[in-house]
DNA sequence: AAACGATACGGAACGTGGTTCCGTTTGGCA
DNA sequence: TGCCAAACGGAACCACGTTCCGTATCGTTT
């Protein structure tokens, strides 16, 4: 039941392939940890006990392990929006927390912020995934707190994103820089003075 | 008249060694301009017509290379800090209008944001100079603003550097994304609400 | 002017990391 | 059991940063 639902044009992989892709993910996901998302395709490969072809095979791009390894969390936190934006709080408070998620997501992910924006072209995959998946998220909260009259407008949400995703690069191995302080002074920014 | 000063300690290089400086320096302008600060040390050197090792002689790190082809506009970038708390304007207005110059310096050079926070251990020289150079600058601005009361403590100088400075990241190559914009909406979640 | 020592030079060589290639192994099926 | 396509591993290749070493040049001294 793994990857059968679209149609069966996909023949169906050996067992020995989707093992592989297993545990492929389960030592990038470990490297990752200790290691940050651009560590050297030979130290997964080497976690994983298989060659360094075999990674190219099943991961074409490096977005594509990435996007792999951290899709579950991407997709919760893109079903969180509406959520939160039902949940009662105000517009731009829902607002808020959702970006608060985001940045608890980013910060945790060693280097991940900041291949996120590297403008490398192996990324872009990443990078799409990213938007596709959650600009429209920020967008309709954006558009509810703006309908609110609570943020001024002209700030997309493309941007908005960007600056965010921007502000937690780093965030860890320095401890004088809080992103998550960063990141409210900046969600602060767009409330309208009142 | 170009090294002296300092006691005579340092005992006055060759004349072909000075005249290498300075066309490693254009060339090094000229390739940061087309190719980004973190282009390959083989392509500078080529375009000084000099071999590899000679760069690295001159400046032994790229950290080094870059604050020497930099150090003129931060240095005056430093400079206008005060000048500008002077001018007259409120101190939040001077706070803005700094930034801005510090904004606009960056978004200028080719992928200086992104290496500026890079981690990388070779390009801490860099990281510290910027640091060491106008993090005083934007506490004094910092401070008069908050001695004003028109901002929001418990923001340090450094903290709001790094924010910026993260914010501009990428602002070249991308055209939805306006750093100025960005940092503008920053500065204005610096105020405090009245 | 010639010679000499220190300074500086250029490019080859080395290490690391990403990516591709190819001969070999293995799973699934007849 | 035997076959073939799928999948594999690791060597090979390329790009780049960095270092090394034999050579050339500067500036001074005789």
């Amino acid at each position: 039941m793994d990857d059968e639902g679209a149609g069966r044009a996909a023949p169906r992989k050996r067992a020995d392939a989707r093992r592989n892709e297993r545990t492929l993910l389960d030592a990038a996901a470990a490297v990752f940890v200790t290691s940050g998302v651009e560590a050297p395709v030979r130290d997964i490969a080497a976690r994983a006990g298989v060659g360094v072809a075999t990674i190219y095979r099943h991961f074409p791009t490096r977005a594509d392990l990435i996007i792999a390894v951290y899709r579950h969390q991407v997709e919760a936190c893109a079903e969180a929006g509406p959520a939160l934006l039902a949940s009662g709080a105000t517009p731009h408070a829902a607002l808020g927390r959702w970006i608060n998620l985001f940045v608890d997501f980013l910060v945790t992910k060693h280097g991940l912020a900041a291949v996120l924006r590297s403008g490398d072209a192996g990324f872009d995959a990443l990078h799409t995934y990213f938007l596709d998946r959650l600009v429209p998220v920020c967008a309709q909260l954006l558009e509810a707190a703006a309908g609110a009259g609570e943020i001024r407008s002209g700030v997309e949400a493309y941007e908005l994103m960007r600056g965010v995703g921007n502000l937690c690069i780093g965030a860890d191995n320095d401890p004088r820089y809080d992103a998550r302080r960063m990141v409210e002074i900046l969600i602060a920014g767009l409330r309208l003075p009142r």
